[in-house]
DNA sequence: TGTCATTTGTTGTTTAGAACAACAATAGGC
DNA sequence: GCCTATTGTTGTTCTAAACAACAAATGACA
């Protein structure tokens, strides 16, 4: 129940690995781009047409690609067959927070079709909250058409994990330590379920359907009330490190300021860079990052101005710092650094440039992020689709039953 | 010419893929391991017996590997025959630096066979190192035995380069803007050339035979006299970024010191570690690897001793860094840096704690170089190496011309 | 409006490369 | 010396992609 079945050693290739590949690689296309004609297919993975005729075959028998009418209009000879992937192939997706719990029905095509927040008492157990996420899917799963395929579940939790484990080694704001979250979840579902970091998830997310679409060398920084966390992709795949607990960006030492952060680090990101600090400083507690925006936008305290200002420029501090190590070809804020960003980029790159290379800022973009507050969900949901992209053919699909 | 030809996106897979897919890998296992018998092929890949016959006997016919009689004494059965990559494959490294250009004359198992250093005048012009580079070359050249056959030319060069188009963008020390090195060197001596950055070279060099056998998440730090560099590999792939200039570790801000290294960026690695502070202290100019270790031993000074082990805590404190984002099974120093961790390396680990996750130091090695100088003339090699064991069959080696 | 060139889908055939099966070769254990 | 275990070899089978030929559908143009 691993989601990273991609990452295993690919040595021996015999026949069964090469249709799986090629499978796979044709539905992740449909995946990535919503729909695609037929020709479009064969250009693009430079199989044969026939090829492809019996590939798409194949997935529209397993119930995972649809193929519409052929579209007229694109220049002459015979018009292509527009392949898309299935509107029946949904996935779940479970954000537990400190204060509640999101659920989320997620598409095949990464739209987001249902989503439930349910409040829960502060720092839930694991218990607690799968306990309102099961009840949550097992609503949503009631409404669903019959015939529809489910993936699975996806859970995105603010902490570290062993996601070939599914289990949450520590997850600090939820108090939570070597919770196997994904077993549970799966034993009251009956639904195959993986787990992942929720800034990770939202890196995919961003990544395939948002900021970062077709760019394989990505760095995404989310500031939530919970700290700074981030994911990194390289070379076309998240990085994961050694022991799965790589692109920790929030983390970094930046100054030698003896400021701590969460985990008791002085002089990093996370430290400097506080949206509590910036609520206190209005006067506000818990506010959402719309609300906190538009207090940022017509505040006139110059104290408060100047806060932010250093905020800005740590946060591109960091950034540089980043950009010099990866190279990547944009850099996606998520979450109050998205709204840091807005408020005054041009400030954010000067900092920028002082503490890169010339030559990882040619070039460089960026961006807020593009997905918001769904990146999470919809990161989420990407990590049973996974395995359904990896092996197509063996894909263990739950079908909701027909209705008699 | 691009030595990077798994970074091409592997979509579509034919029956052509396949088969050099499992060439290269039943090769690149060669390579690695100097020599395999043919059962360990047959369950480290998975393919079928009689298909590592067939592919093991290609290889032979193209002259890249050869079967040794079986070693007997390996348990019951009959014993598997030997495999290991020719001895008759050869590549050339070139190292052009400040007031010398080293070329080596390397084997397929990654073994250095010759090398020769040939001083230059100081801060030589591209055209001046290659023509040394290309004498020394051709000197070699002319001793090799009859059928020996040549992968190519590797050169590295400590600067930022764009390897897909084997030009030098910019070499700070050597004041190289620009320079087209590849195609001058293809052209002088009518071998295929490619170049890469020295430090990168090295870290390619220490993962396939040196501190980092098998490890697929690595950082590798190397100073020299010419500042700090380094490379990382992220799930097993080296990570070049957008552009081709990721990994800069030695640029990366880790202080809000004021004091700038020679890129003109404030508090990093580069700018607070410095060979040449040491060297100033205790009153040498020049001296190697080894001579500078010696001294920094033998030293009573209490005020050299102070700056060294700001120098280590400093080194200490990214790696820190470092480990938090990339989470690598081993960080290797290369250079003044291993001679600082060898000094202290207790010192060094203390300070990496204060400035890293918890969960990134957890089976973290840090080690010293174990190819020390020679690693960027194997890492050199391996560039025209990776062109033939990325496609076998269709390599175009230069075989040494039969005696008359 | 009809013809033609162009592109794509479809179907039956070919082919390459890995698996498979049966057998021979060679080792250690008893 | 016989037995078992493992590996190499050879000829056959099988599968997935390519190929070839043809049908279908479009736009361009006279």
């Amino acid at each position: 129940m691993s989601p990273n079945t991609q990452e295993r050693a690919t040595l021996g290739q015999n026949r069964e690995n090469l249709r799986q590949h090629n499978l796979s690689t044709v539905l992740r296309l449909l995946h990535e781009a919503g729909s695609v004609p037929r020709s479009h297919l064969t250009s693009i993975t430079g199989l044969n047409r026939s090829t492809i005729s019996d590939l798409v075959g194949e997935l529209v028998s397993l119930g995972l690609a649809v193929e519409s009418e052929a579209v007229t209009g694109g220049g002459v000879g015979r018009p292509s067959l527009v392949v898309a992937p299935s509107q029946n192939v949904v996935a779940f997706s479970v954000n537990p927070d400190i204060d509640a719990t999101t659920v989320g029905l997620v598409g095949f095509d990464g739209k987001v079709l249902q989503r439930m927040r349910y409040p829960t008492k502060i720092q839930p157990t694991a218990a607690e909250s799968l306990q309102v996420a099961a009840k949550l899917i097992a609503n949503l799963r009631s409404k669903l058409a019959p015939g529809t395929l489910i993936a699975g579940i996806g859970i995105a939790v603010p902490g570290q994990i062993r996601v070939s484990e599914g289990v949450v080694r520590y997850a600090p704001h939820l108090n939570w330590v070597e919770e196997p979250v994904a077993a549970m979840l799966a034993q009251q579902t009956g639904l195959p379920t993986w787990v992942d970091n929720d800034a990770t998830a939202a890196c995919t997310a961003e990544r395939r359907f948002g900021a970062g679409i077709g760019t394989n060398n990505l760095v995404y920084i989310h500031a939530g009330s919970g700290g700074i966390g981030g994911g990194v992709v390289v070379n076309g795949r998240q990085m994961r490190g050694a022991t799965g607990y790589a692109g920790e960006v929030g983390h970094i030492q930046i100054s030698s300021s003896k400021i701590k952060d969460y985990s008791g680090l002085e002089g990093t990101l996370e430290a400097l860079v506080k949206r509590d600090d910036l609520l206190e400083l209005f006067k506000i507690d818990n506010a959402t990052d719309e609300e906190l925006e538009i207090e940022i936008i017509k505040n006139k305290d110059p104290k408060a101005h100047k806060v932010l200002m250093q905020q800005i420029a740590d946060t591109g501090r960091a950034i540089g710092v980043l950009a010099t190590i990866f190279n990547p070809q944009s850099v996606v804020l998520g979450g109050f650094l998205g709204t840091l960003f807005r408020f005054d980029g041009e400030h954010m790159i000067q900092s920028t440039r002082q503490s890169s290379l010339k030559s990882a800022q040619d070039g460089l973009l960026i961006k807020a992020s593009q997905l918001g507050t769904t990146a999470v969900i919809v990161g989420a949901a990407e990590l049973p689709f996974s395995a359904v992209l990896a092996n197509p053919a063996q894909a263990k699909l739950t079908k909701v039953a027909t209705k008699r």
